[in-house]
DNA sequence: CGTTGCATGTAAGGTGTTACATGATTAC
DNA sequence: GTAATCATGTAACACCTTACATGCAACG
């Protein structure tokens, strides 16, 4: 006879990631709006982890609520307009700390278009190339500085360390990205110099 | 009056990029099945753009047959086997050439989740980063060796100069991810010696 | 005779996006 | 006035995964 399965303190709900970030944000010392989530994803979380849509946010943060891991309560905003604030709960704050120490962490998940355009380049001759390549080698610098922005935003704050961190991990990473672009393309004149056109 | 939207020759129909994806792999000259084009996308896309489940990967097999972008027909497997063979028509080979040239290349997605831990580091001990953050660089070690044995394979064949091209791209991105990691590690030292335990 | 590889699918469900709908306040 | 920002949601749909179902061939 095995005990039957119990979610017990030790064993958090299983939530996407998506919801662990959201419910992470919560986890630093603000009480935000839906709105507000969204615009600090868009500020940090975006250069290493996606940004989630609005509507998407709001759906985390209803099933957060069921899960008992966040409270809302309504509030009004310095212009008196009403808004409703979340806030992480002591249940909340227990289970992302079991997840932040105890999931396991799967593979960073990658989808590069450009990439995936190089690699079908024999459909699409050398300037269109050059041009796709180029365009994600201005992507990635733009990206570098704002990060570069972000980090130091970072830095501002005290019990930031960790975000710092990241957005320093985030600058190095995009950089790398524009570095690779710049390889890429040295690598597409070299192939249409091996190859002239006609 | 406005005349109807009709899709002809310059407006190929708009497919995900897997779809695409899948139909590239057609692109090159063979004839594989549902099953060898699974193999060929976790023996080289998974490095630069990941890899679709098996059901997928039929799913836009599919939807290719009915756009009239592939053909299908039973064949017989050198053991006597029966199974289906994939072939793209001449309208596929148009819009996937249109698609490459013309179709507007988004951002890379990237949902890296040991950073997404990092960000959440002060839920999670020091010892539990170094280990996340040492798992990421021994994947990305392995991922460039593999990569780096796919892209030999690329150079083997002829009409894959492209193939090649990305591989080496792949290979130098995961070693980049191999050398970030490394330099968070030491950032996470330098935190940990700043803030002493206790 | 069991495991692995080849081979093809269906069904259910979860994740996430876009489009839509609504309305107040602030700045030009 | 009208555009932008703040603010909150719903509905429909697209994408993709896991689990399931099936069966043959080759290898040990």
């Amino acid at each position: 006879m095995v005990s039957p399965p119990s979610r017990s303190r030790a064993e958090p709900a299983t939530l996407p990631a998506t919801a662990w970030a959201v419910l992470g944000m919560l986890s630093f010392e603000v009480e935000p709006t839906g709105y507000e989530i969204r615009k600090w994803s868009e500020h940090i979380l975006r250069f290493f982890y996606w940004s989630p849509a609005m509507s998407q946010i709001y759906a985390e943060l209803k099933r957060l609520e069921k899960a008992g891991y966040a409270t809302s309560r309504p509030d009004v905003a310095a212009d008196g307009r009403p808004r409703r604030v979340y806030a992480i709960t002591s249940e909340g704050r227990e289970a992302l700390a079991a997840w932040a120490s105890g999931a396991p962490v799967g593979p960073p998940v990658l989808k590069h278009g450009p990439a995936l355009r190089v690699w079908l380049g024999h459909l699409a001759g050398p300037e269109t190339l050059r041009r796709v390549v180029t365009e994600q080698r201005e992507r990635a610098e733009r990206l570098a500085e704002e990060a570069e922005r972000s980090r130091r935003d970072a830095v501002a704050g005290t019990g930031w360390a960790h975000a710092e961190l990241v957005a320093r991990w985030a600058v190095r990473y995009h950089r790398a990205e524009r570095d690779l672009a710049d390889r890429m393309l040295a690598d597409l004149d070299e192939l249409a110099a091996r190859r002239p056109p006609g």
